[in-house]
DNA sequence: GTCTATAAGAAGATAGAC
DNA sequence: GTCTATCTTCTTATAGAC
């Protein structure tokens, strides 16, 4: 990887650890291998790695939002598939958004800065919010939706059952990254919520 | 109110809103209306500010929790109120608990503060979960674990249950401390939230 | 592009008068 | 207890050699 871009990682690291006003560019130097000064022959100042770090964010987020309007768009097509979802299934999908989430090291690094950051720049908040909450609320939803359409599951308001659904997991999420050793236990939360949350909706014959 | 204190109102507010690092001790000064020098005869350093709003955090939560278990335990006595629950008053419990956390100047600060910090100090981290994870959750855990037993509500896991409920009220929260102008849509969302609980939940005579 | 040396400025903290 | 003046340290950023 090229000096510029291991920059960005380094500093991202740091960053999601202690907070912007907490690293110093010489901290963010010695992890790339070179000292302090070097350092702006790359980037203009020490904001303007931050400011880099949001951009490849932004793009990064965008992509996969882009991705997973794809998919859900292919799974429309292939509504017939949901209507042999299983509970098996069901905390497959809850499992996956989940660890998806916490291991993947980009993801939770992003998370973890802005969550720091946050209060200091409202369009961080945004961003956080759409990423962590909004989106993950849409996506989930279509996917409900479909199941709901294809008569697996039922629910007076897809909306409402979709924050049941992904709401635990967001809590867990937070339990999580901050306290990584109670995983073991969040999953087995997870997985109780889900067989719950399946008995609840799933569709029930009269 | 004597200085001392006053200076921990104003360090708890800047704190809140830019993080330990990006707050000055003159910052602080200039708010208690006095200059940074004579903020080093109440306190030793800027960490020992720091620290005394910590233990008084501390101290309160304490106080809190005890007044919650104290009023439980009366609750327990009179658990014959309990079979008399309606939904307006679910979606009153669910209300009372939310607007408190998000509305309450104290616990707002707090916990806005913790959650920049937190990442720096795993004790920091350890209070933010406790006061707005497992504490809610346990305290409304007995609230509902009673409604069970008064017959009012039915579940497999009450446990589960009770995550079901406080899940979605910890995530609107987190959306309310970001972006404090969706509290309007978040409330309706809250209230929806509560009906659809109370309908998948009420206990239901066969 | 990387280095050493160093300038420039910010922020925490102290000294000592009042 | 509060102030002004000042010290000290830390951190960002630049200059200029290699």
């Amino acid at each position: 990887m090229d000096t510029k871009h291991r920059i960005l990682e380094e500093a991202l690291t740091l960053f999601s650890e202690k907070g912007y006003a907490n690293v110093y560019v010489a901290d963010i130097a010695a992890r790339v291998g070179i000292k302090a000064p070097s350092l702006y022959k790359h980037y203009k100042n020490k904001q303007a790695i931050f400011d880099a770090i949001i951009e490849e964010m932004k793009r990064r987020f965008l992509e996969e939002a882009n991705v997973l309007q794809i998919n859900g768009a292919d799974v429309l097509a292939d509504a017939e598939i949901y209507k042999q979802i299983s509970e098996e299934q069901l905390i497959a999908l809850g499992n996956n958004l989940f660890l998806y989430f916490l291991h993947d090291d980009y993801t939770r690094r992003v998370r973890k800065m802005l969550t720091i950051e946050q209060f200091r720049d409202r369009t961080l908040a945004a961003a956080y919010m759409k990423q962590y909450v909004d989106d993950p609320l849409s996506y989930e939803g279509m996917l409900l939706g479909l199941m709901v359409s294809a008569g697996v599951l039922q629910a007076e308001n897809v909306e409402i059952m979709t924050l049941h659904f992904y709401a635990p997991i967001y809590l867990l999420l937070t339990v999580c990254d901050r306290e990584p050793e109670r995983e073991a236990e969040a999953l087995k939360t997870m997985e109780a919520h889900i067989r719950q949350f399946n008995s609840i909706y799933a569709y029930k014959t009269n």
